[in-house]
DNA sequence: TTGTAACGACAGAGCGTTCGGTCTGTAAAA
DNA sequence: TTTTACAGACCGAACGCTCTGTCGTTACAA
């Protein structure tokens, strides 16, 4: 986490502003657009001067820069709850507690994944990264515990990298597709059914498949 | 197709240099986002001066609707090409054919797929209409192909609809998650793992997954 | 009184867009 | 063939505007 400016030496009141610009940043940027919010409007938003704005801030676009973070911080708290709580369970359990977990996540942060999409190309490459490894490591999770299912036999031998992946892209389809999905789905079906598409990909030969079943 | 204005009256002269100002644009715009390129720079790119540039558009932001228009004509013309070759075939052979070109057309025009979604919180909701409707065809393309294949009995009862969005949302995930995904994959050895899956998902019942060897 | 949060007018830069003008190519007139 | 006239593609300086980021000031709490 880089420095970003700020005038002020009350950590606590730095950290509230903050997380207060975060939000409604988001919320205006993920409706308007990056560009076409000027700081004034934002500060008006926050119910702030533009000056007061800039007393937390050393420029606008360090606006994105707390967002990525606050979005990769994100990823990795989702992470982090999934491996205690996860931690004995079996990986087919695992899975589908982890992507109904995830599923939700996205679905509550989505404002914030339409951000990152939007962004994206405004932000400097190395802060490009932060997303990009954040994503990597979501992708990853997946894939291992892919894998560790296909090493003890429980899921059949499939390209965990490719559905790992499938999953994210399925989760992020959610985000950034409402507009199409939501004529069809609730958060809750859609899970469902892309809980079925993937169990049914891994259930283990011979038995027809077993896990297609998701209680809820 | 709303009108953009223009100043000459060559119409062959114009289409040309629209779809020059679309190819140039395009790139720079998906390099460096639409609001960090300026007129002149882009301008100064295409081997024009900014006024030679109002020569042939109204405003920055026709732009955007040209490149819009073009990606939807696109999608309009793969749906057609799909149409007439695959006319008599079988619903497995079709699917399998439609998704290669579709995964090789994706790649070829990935620019604009990333432009487009780059670009849509930007966009007025007339003109996100035009792009919601190209993807909303593309997926019941492959919605009533995968049905059709259902009736005759040839696929598995699946949830046609969720699997044809999953299949446009793992074209798209080639164009705009290339950064991870050409760590791993070419773009034929991705195409063949996606059909793989699909195909997985749709085999019918009782054998075993006879349509699983990708013939390439 | 001192420190600092907050204000808001303002400077400076950069942007999209315009517009008076140039220059090249074509075609009619001589 | 040479001259003249003209259309229109193209140029780039300049305009008007908006935006970011600064800074002198105020309000208030300790």
């Amino acid at each position: 986490m880089r420095k970003v400016r700020t005038f002020s030496n009350d950590t606590a009141l730095v950290n509230e502003r903050r997380k207060h610009i975060i939000k409604i940043a988001t919320e205006l940027i993920v409706k308007k657009g990056y560009n076409n919010i000027s700081t004034r409007e934002l500060a008006n938003a926050l119910g702030m001067s533009t000056g007061g704005l800039y007393h937390y801030i050393g420029s606008k676009s360090d606006i994105l820069y707390l967002i990525i973070n606050f979005t990769a911080e994100l990823t990795g708290q989702t992470l982090d709850r999934f491996a205690k709580e996860l931690k004995d369970a079996q990986p087919a359990d695992q899975l589908k507690e982890s992507l109904k977990v995830y599923f939700e996540t996205v679905d509550y942060y989505r404002d914030f994944h339409n951000f990152v999409n939007h962004i994206m190309l405004s932000l400097p490459l190395k802060d490009r990264r932060i997303v990009y490894e954040a994503e990597s490591r979501i992708i990853q999770f997946f894939e291992s515990l892919l894998n560790s299912g296909i090493e003890t036999g429980q899921f059949r031998k499939v390209d965990a990298k490719i559905l790992a992946h499938n999953i994210v892209a399925a989760a992020n389809a959610w985000a950034n597709r409402g507009w199409y999905l939501k004529r069809y789905y609730t958060l809750d079906k859609y899970t469902d059914e892309q809980v079925e598409c993937i169990l049914d990909q891994i259930s283990a030969p011979g038995k027809a498949s077993p896990m297609a079943q998701i209680s809820r």
